[in-house]
DNA sequence: AAGGAAAACAACCGCAACGAC
DNA sequence: CGTCGTTGCGGTTGTTTTCCT
């Protein structure tokens, strides 16, 4: 049986109050991210690493854009969901300033509504069947009916995260193989956004790279280069 | 104005990958 | 090669805010 990551009597939880965050802060901002079991002891925080990690990436974090989703991003998350399915870092990868909860949040507060109400699956991206066609689209929408055409995943619920660029690549090829893809409008650059910490110089986190300097490398080729 | 419902957001939990030993 | 510790991810839950009646 493996120990908890902290002793949770001595560890706060729930809400972060402002002199947490600044602590949380300070601290990063001197020695950088990294070895997050030993950071809230060294911050001083009566935290578990866990919870500052997150409260880090989710939060604090400078190069955060938060704030509404633009509509360029909505689309881009609807293809890259399509494409990619409950991969949330990976589609959180690609939009900067983004975290994948984030992402995770507006996905199933916004979109996931916002595809049903539009007769689409969110799962699968497909219509439903016993849906009428919706019968005006909007410019989020053109994205899905591009997505639907392309005949979407069906989502799996994928558990594993080193094979991550396998099945990017499985997603992206069973896409490309699919002959009705055969009207390519989306643009599905999976040019990278360089992590925070790497942008930083930091020593970035290993599996951000794999997550995307690897994913590219694993990608049928040029190939997700589709659309648009 | 009150309170109930729905939506939005923040945080936690458990699991699995990965590297070190 | 197996075990252990650390980290990151995705699912889920809890809390707060907004909307509606």
């Amino acid at each position: 049986m493996r120990k908890p990551c902290c002793d949770k009597q001595d560890t706060n939880k729930g809400a972060w109050s402002k002199q947490e965050d600044q602590k949380l802060i300070d601290y990063i901002r001197k020695h950088g991210e990294g070895c997050w079991r030993t950071l809230p002891q060294a911050a001083g925080l009566l935290r578990c690493g866990k919870s500052c990690r997150l409260r880090w990436i989710n939060y604090l974090r400078p190069d955060l854009k938060r704030g509404n989703f633009a509509e360029d991003e909505e689309d881009l998350i609807i293809k890259l969901h399509a494409l990619l399915g409950n991969r949330w870092s990976l589609i959180a990868g690609r939009l900067p300033g983004r975290t994948d909860n984030e992402v995770k949040n507006y996905w199933n507060s916004h979109l996931r509504r916002k595809l049903m109400n539009m007769g689409i699956d969110p799962n699968n991206h497909r219509l439903r069947n016993n849906q009428p066609r919706p019968e005006s689209l909007t410019t989020s929408s053109s994205a899905t009916v591009s997505v639907l055409k392309c005949g979407a995943h069906d989502q799996r619920p994928v558990k594993s995260r080193g094979d991550n660029c396998d099945q990017v690549s499985d997603a992206g090829s069973s896409l490309l193989e699919d002959d009705s893809c055969g009207l390519p409008d989306l643009n599905l650059d999976l040019t990278v956004n360089i992590p925070f910490s790497l942008a930083n110089g930091e020593e970035g986190r290993k599996r951000d790279e794999s997550n995307t300097s690897t994913e590219l490398d694993c990608s049928p080729s040029p190939t997700l280069l589709l659309f648009r």
